[in-house]
DNA sequence: TGACTTTATCCACGCTGTTGCTTAACTGGG
DNA sequence: CCCAGTTAAGCAACAGCGTGGATAAAGTCA
C-alpha cells in the first residue's frame, strides 16, 4: 500500500515554446567515445554495441571516494538509529583507524554527524553516527506522457517537496515541456544555495540512451525523437543531469535487496532491475521490456505486433483479478530467472488495486516456485507510490554519493 | 559452430567408495557469516536472503590488485597481437607511470612479455605486451549426470589437455565419483609445479548454493544433497576451489560481451547470464532456471508440475525445427527483458544440429525484434562445444586473476 | 646530420590506509 | 571508593600507491 504522502496535484502550466537545437539525428545515436580504443578482439561474429565494460583503473582519488561511499552507505542503511565507528569498520572490512579518517572528512563535509551513545558492551560506549538528510538535496522529475512529477528528496532518500500536474507530452512537444519542468524545478529550490544540489534525474518513458541522454521513438509522439534530453535539461537548470527510463528509475525509489525488480504497471508494462547489487541497462540501455514478454503464443495481438505479450494479455482479461493472475504469471517468470527474492510492484494500475495485485501475484508466486529453494519472496506495492518513478529518479542522483 | 578441438574420451573409471564427512544438513544451508551484522534495516516485508549487498571497502593492496588485474585483462583482450603501455594507459585511465610500474611488476611475475614492437607512430616505436599464456593454470570440471570433465586451461582461457569419461551421478555416489575427479585432475597436473596452478572451477547440475559451494536436491541423486562440494574438491585436492551451476559456468566459457546469456540445452534448460559486465547468480545464486519460464500456459505438464514451461514445450516439439522455435521464442523473451546483445547457444541438444537452432533462434529473433533498438544481436553456437561447461568452471578461476 | 616526436623510465612527492601506542570512557569486583 | 579490565577513538610514524616533472632512448623526417 502506498503509505507515503504522495505529492499534491497542481495544475498551472506555463512554457514558452521556442526552437532550439535540442534534437539529434536519430542515425548518430551511439556516443563514439564510449567505445574501447583497444578493441581488436578476434571474436567472429562480434555485437555491435560491446560498449566498454569500462575495467577502467584507480587511483587514490578513487579509493578515497570509493571508501566514502562505502561508508556513507553503510550509515544510510542503518537509519536514523545511527551506527558506530566499530560497527562501520567490521562491515567495511577497513581498520578502525580508516574508518575513523573517513568519518572525519565525513563530518567535516557536514554529511554525517554524531547522534548519540550506543550501550557499553563492557567499556567506553560506541559513539552514533547518523545521515545528516538536509545538508545535499538531488532533484527527481518524471516526464510521462500526460503528468509531469517532479519533487527534491534528502540524502536518505526521502520526498521533502513536490509537485505534480497535467501535460501533454505529444501535443506540447519538448519546449514547452521542458521549460515548464525547469519552472518547477526552480520553485522547489528557490530557497535553497546551489552547492547544497546534487542533480537531477530525469524519467522518461523508453526506449532511450541512457548513456548519452537522448530519446529514442516515444510512441506517439515524434517530436521526441532523437531529443538531447540530458543536454536539454543540463543546459536550461545548470546542474548535473541523469536521464533514465521510468521504470528503472523506479527501481532505485526505496532501498531493497540487491536482486529485485520493480514492476511498473502504468499504460505500458516495464520492470526496472538491480541485479547483484547494481542497475542493469543492458547493452543499449533498454533493458526492462517486460510487457512484450511472450507468454502465450496463442493470445491475443499486441500493438507492438506480435501475439500473446503479458500486456496484450494483461489488457484483456476479463477481470481485475484475471488481469493481475496475468502479471502474477509473467512476475513468476521474472523471479525464476533472475533469482529474485524481492518485487516491488507500481504504476497506476496497480495503485488503482493494490490490494488485488498484491494477492494474485503473491498467489501465484506461492504456486508457481513452491520449491523453498526460491522461498521467500517479498512482494509489496511502492511505498512512494504515484512518486516512486521520480523518487527514483533523484535516487539516481544520490546513488553517486553512496557509490 | 563448435570449431575447437574437444575431448577425447577415455573410458576409465577407478575410485574406491568410502564415507566422508562432506554431507551437510540440508537446514543449516546458508553461511551466517554472509550476513551483515549491521543490518537493521526498517523495512516491513524484508527479504530473506538479503545477503550483503557488499559495499565493502578497499585499502590499497586491493588498489593495486585491482589495477593489476584491469591491465591484465586489457593485455589479455588484445590476444596474441600485444598491446603497448601508451594503449593500456588510455584504456584504463591511468597515467603511463603507474603502466610501467604495474607492467613491470607483472612481468616480473612472468604474467606477461614483451611481444615485439608496434610501428612507430612518429617517435618511437611501442613496445607490445602479451599474457604469457602458460605459466598459470587453471582446473575445470564438469559434473554431468551421466559424464565428467576434467579440462587444464591456460591463462588465455584456451584448453591444452581434458578427459572426458561417462560416469552414473545418481549410482556411483559422491565419493566414487571425487574419487575418480581428484585422479584425473592429479593426471591433468603431473608434470606442473603446484604454485602454478591457480585453482579449480567445479561445475555441477543445479540448484546449489554458490557462495557455500553446497548442493541443494540433484534431481534424482539424492545422495548428493547437502553435499559440501567445495569443501570436499579443496580438501582432497589442496586447491583453491570455485563451485558453480553448469550454465552459470558456461557463459563463461569464452570472452564475450559484456551482457550475454549461454543458453544451455541438455538434459535440462538453464542460462548463464552476464549482465552489466558481471556474472549474475542471484539471491539464492539459483539464477538462469531458464527451463521452467512459463511460455504457454496451456502448453503440456513439465516434470516440475507446472503446465507450459519452456522445456516441456521443447520435449514435446513434433520436429527439430519446431523445437528450435521453442527456444527461439523463449531467447527472444530473454534478449527483450535483459537487453542482450550476444547470445551464446550450447549444450548437446543443439550441438547435436548446431544448424538448425541457429537458424531457427536468429529467425525467430529477427522476426520478434524487428526494431532496430534492439539489433544487432549475436548469436552463435559455443566454441568450445561440448568443453564449454568445463571450460567456464576453468574461467571461473581465472576470473580472479583479471578482476 | 640534426631537429623533432613519441615512448618509457627515474626520482621526489602527496595522499592513502595501516601499525603501534596512547588517551578516553565505561563496567564491575573487592 | 578505588582500581583492574575492557572497549572506543585518536595520534604519529610509516609503507605503498599513483602522480608530475625531468630525462634517456629510439625512432621519423627534412
Amino acid at each position: 500500500m502506498p503509505t507515503a504522502a504522495s505529492i499534491p496535484d497542481s495544475p498551472d502550466s506555463p512554457g514558452s515554446p521556442d526552437d532550439r537545437a535540442d534534437r539529434t539525428d536519430p542515425a548518430d545515436r551511439t556516443d563514439p567515445a564510449d567505445r574501447t580504443a583497444t578493441d581488436r578482439s578476434n571474436r567472429t561474429a562480434r555485437p555491435a554495441s560491446a560498449r566498454a565494460a569500462a575495467p577502467t583503473g584507480a587511483n587514490l582519488t578513487a579509493l578515497r571516494d570509493h571508501n566514502a561511499a562505502t561508508v556513507l552507505s553503510l550509515v544510510r542503511a542503518a537509519g536514523a538509529g545511527g551506527v558506530s565507528r566499530v560497527e562501520l569498520a567490521r562491515a567495511s572490512g577497513l581498520t578502525a583507524q580508516a574508518i575513523s579518517k573517513i568519518v572525519q572528512r565525513l563530518t567535516e563535509d557536514g554529511l554525517i554527524a554524531e547522534a548519540g551513545r550506543g550501550a557499553s558492551t563492557g567499556g567506553k560506549p560506541r559513539t552514533l553516527l547518523s545521515l545528516v538528510p538536509d545538508v545535499r538535496w538531488a532533484v527527481g522529475a518524471q516526464l510521462g506522457r500526460d503528468t509531469l512529477t517532479v519533487l527534491r528528496a534528502d540524502l536518505t532518500g526521502r520526498m521533502a517537496a513536490g509537485r505534480r500536474m497535467p501535460i501533454d507530452l505529444a501535443g506540447w512537444g519538448p519546449d514547452r515541456v521542458l521549460d515548464l519542468l525547469v519552472d518547477q524545478v526552480r520553485l522547489l529550490l528557490a530557497d535553497l544555495p546551489g552547492e547544497r544540489v546534487l542533480g537531477i534525474g530525469v524519467a522518461s518513458p523508453g526506449p532511450l540512451d541512457q548513456h548519452a541522454g537522448v530519446l529514442h521513438q516515444v510512441t506517439g509522439a515524434p517530436a521526441w525523437q532523437g531529443l538531447r534530453l540530458r543536454e536539454a535539461v543540463a543546459r536550461r537548470l545548470e546542474l548535473p543531469t541523469v536521464v533514465e527510463k521510468d521504470s528503472t528509475a523506479a527501481v532505485l525509489s526505496a532501498l531493497g535487496s540487491p536482486n529485485r525488480a520493480f514492476v511498473h504497471l502504468d499504460q505500458g508494462l516495464g520492470a526496472g532491475l538491480v541485479l547483484g547489487g547494481a542497475v542493469q541497462r543492458g547493452a543499449r540501455t533498454n533493458a526492462g521490456e517486460f510487457g512484450h514478454q511472450t507468454l502465450d503464443p496463442g493470445g491475443p495481438r499486441c500493438r507492438c505486433g506480435a501475439t500473446g505479450c503479458v500486456e496484450a494479455l494483461w489488457a484483456a482479461a476479463p477481470t481485475p483479478v484475471a488481469a493481475a493472475r496475468i502479471l502474477g504469471e509473467a512476475v513468476a517468470n521474472l523471479v525464476r530467472l533472475l533469482d529474485l527474492d524481492e518485487v516491488v510492484l507500481g504504476g497506476r494500475a496497480v495503485l488503482a488495486a493494490p490490494e488485488v495485485y498484491l494477492a494474485e501475484v503473491r498467489r501465484v508466486l506461492a504456486a508457481r516456485l513452491p520449491d523453498p529453494d526460491w522461498q521467500p519472496v517479498a512482494v509489496s506495492v511502492a511505498p512512494a507510490g504515484p512518486d516512486a518513478v521520480a523518487l527514483g529518479a533523484a535516487g539516481l542522483v544520490l546513488a553517486r554519493l553512496f557509490g
